[in-house]
DNA sequence: CGTTGGTTTGAAAGGACTCAAGAGGGGTGG
DNA sequence: CCACCCCTCTTGAGTCCTTTCAAACCAACG
């Protein structure tokens, strides 16, 4: 297991009141009262592919919002194993123990290029003494985070993996033109979202691509030609 | 699948101010001026095992401390299964979701029998808007729910049974008088927390006494006659 | 064109599941 | 107070799914 060290390239400074994301993001629901007393800069940051944002145990400074791309929250075991036990995904924020705690619980790694905003800790917890909108906000993106991770935690890890996968499609499609597409990633992080060895992923989407639940599997995604039955088999399984 | 109907027996309005776990729990950072602003009445309840205290999809009406004893927080899935996403421990806040949406995002059943405060959401959203002490605590509350979810997620759901059940022990493990304590479950809630079958976590334990790890297996609770040793095989297993 | 990192595939072994039967404990009614 | 029932836990044997270890494959890259 080696450390991946690669620098975020800097993108210049956020302009937030501006932000194309904003209503879905932290400050959604700020005025422009709330943003005047925003005085310390937020950082627009880009990552590659397998950057480590940061890694758990590291002082937390900063909450993030995931502006493009996608990330794996990464939890280690006291025995070294590791499990991804959150898949940010555009919209979403992460790293809000830094609000509370002074470590992070877990580590963050880029599953793709991503596209982030970096919000130094205390422009939150100013504001928030101030502003209760902002409060409001961070509260109800905390509890989607944890919604979330306990949705994502009972259906992709329960039952045999063909029904994992096929759930997790069904979570992560967007149409694409014609037809249905969902993602994929490298098979040792699926993996590890689902807990079985890469091995294993490998044959399943093998054996789905067979049964013509999936096709096109390629690195990166898959197409379902038929959500209809991807959903059904995710319920009962074939029958 | 059957519903069990047990209503919980109202002990009273809560003395909040001087309440005895006060210090753990919601209201821990507020002062008297708060406490005056307080005017829906706090209930105090208790419930047998197996009550259901709100299902997944109830309308969310009040956010609960857990005084005393254990509840599960069981998320079903689109098929009909479910998990154990939460295992509520004394002093934890659950139910939060009350506080941004409409409905519980999974049911919560009692394991023992236990004691609750119940607390209309109207109190804290009213408290909230002039009490930024008061959300600052829910914050930080909601955080630790979530850490606890992710962690609970990682170490309870990696590696076989017996590792699983070892981490499960070191988690919950009390001193009680000459030696270590974990509480046991139904072993069908034990298979729903771990994602496994109720006979597989029967043989599990059996197996892990006859390795003496663990002893005094009974239906509530096991000793651990070498904390360290099972410290050691949660990491390593037994080479 | 040989490396490299990631994916696929194969065969054998191991762990968990299923189905089934039996044991233990607590509660109820005779 | 004992017999009986019900619920839960334990244990067994065979099957199924996942892992392990290995080898081959593939695309990207220097």
């Amino acid at each position: 297991m080696k450390t991946i060290e690669i620098k975020g390239a800097w993108q210049g400074n956020s302009d937030c009141e501006s932000c194309a994301i904003r209503s879905s993001v932290l400050f959604a629901e700020l005025n422009e009262e709330d943003f005047s007393k925003i005085h310390a800069p937020i950082d627009d940051f880009s990552f590659e592919a397998n950057a480590e944002l940061y890694a758990q145990g590291d002082s937390a400074e900063y909450v993030y919002t995931l502006r493009e791309g996608y990330i794996k929250l990464l939890h280690f075991n006291p025995d070294g194993t590791a499990r991804i036990v959150r898949l940010v995904r555009p919209g979403d924020l992460f790293g809000m123990e830094s609000l509370l705690d002074d470590l992070y619980k877990h580590s963050a790694i880029a599953l793709t290029n991503i596209h982030v905003c970096k919000i130094p800790k205390k422009i939150i917890s100013s504001l928030g003494d101030e502003s209760p909108r902002m409060h409001r906000q961070i509260v109800k993106k905390w509890g989607e985070a944890l919604s979330q991770a306990e949705a994502w935690f009972s259906e992709i890890n329960t039952g045999r993996i063909e029904i994992r996968l096929a759930r997790f499609f069904l979570q992560l499609s967007r149409q694409s033109g014609e037809n249905s597409v969902a993602p994929l990633f490298k098979r040792e992080d699926m993996g590890l979202m689902m807990d079985v060895k890469f091995e294993t992923i490998s044959r399943a989407l093998a054996s789905m691509a067979e049964q013509g639940l999936i096709a096109n599997v390629s690195k990166l995604s898959v197409q379902i030609p038929d959500l209809a039955r991807l959903k059904a088999f995710a319920k009962r399984g074939m029958d």
